[in-house]
DNA sequence: GTCGTGACTAGCC
DNA sequence: CGGCTAGCCACGA
């Protein structure tokens, strides 16, 4: 299941690193499915268990959350991520490589 | 089976 | 660099 696929990936993403919704739509075999990566988080059943904080938008930028994306962003500098502005700044730093 | 919606992305101006 | 448009996808009604 797509859903399943996109909560499994992110799950993958280790503690102070972060990735794209289009990463994970890529690695899930769906490069063009970053909507529907975001549309499987919003709605996932598995929040708990999911770091969906650890997904922002390709550029950075940090975009919806069930919790709030303030807290999002909390979270972020919680782990280490620098926010600004709703959005990543060290983004090439944090940005997690899934084939490195 | 078709339509509308949304946590997206890349391209243009 | 900021704003707008078009394309792509999965899901629920």
């Amino acid at each position: 299941m797509f859903t399943k696929a996109v909560l499994e990936a992110t799950r993958k993403v280790p503690r102070g690193r972060i990735t794209t919704y289009g990463e994970i739509a890529r690695i899930i075999g769906r490069p063009k499915a970053g909507r529907a990566v975001g549309n499987a988080l919003n709605k996932n059943p598995y929040a708990p268990i999911i770091p969906c904080h650890r997904v922002v938008k390709a550029d950075g930028k940090i975009s919806g959350f069930n919790k709030g994306v303030k807290a999002k962003i909390r979270i972020l500098e919680i782990e280490g991520i620098k926010v600004e502005k709703n959005k990543v700044v060290n983004l090439k730093k944090v940005i997690y490589h899934w084939d490195s």
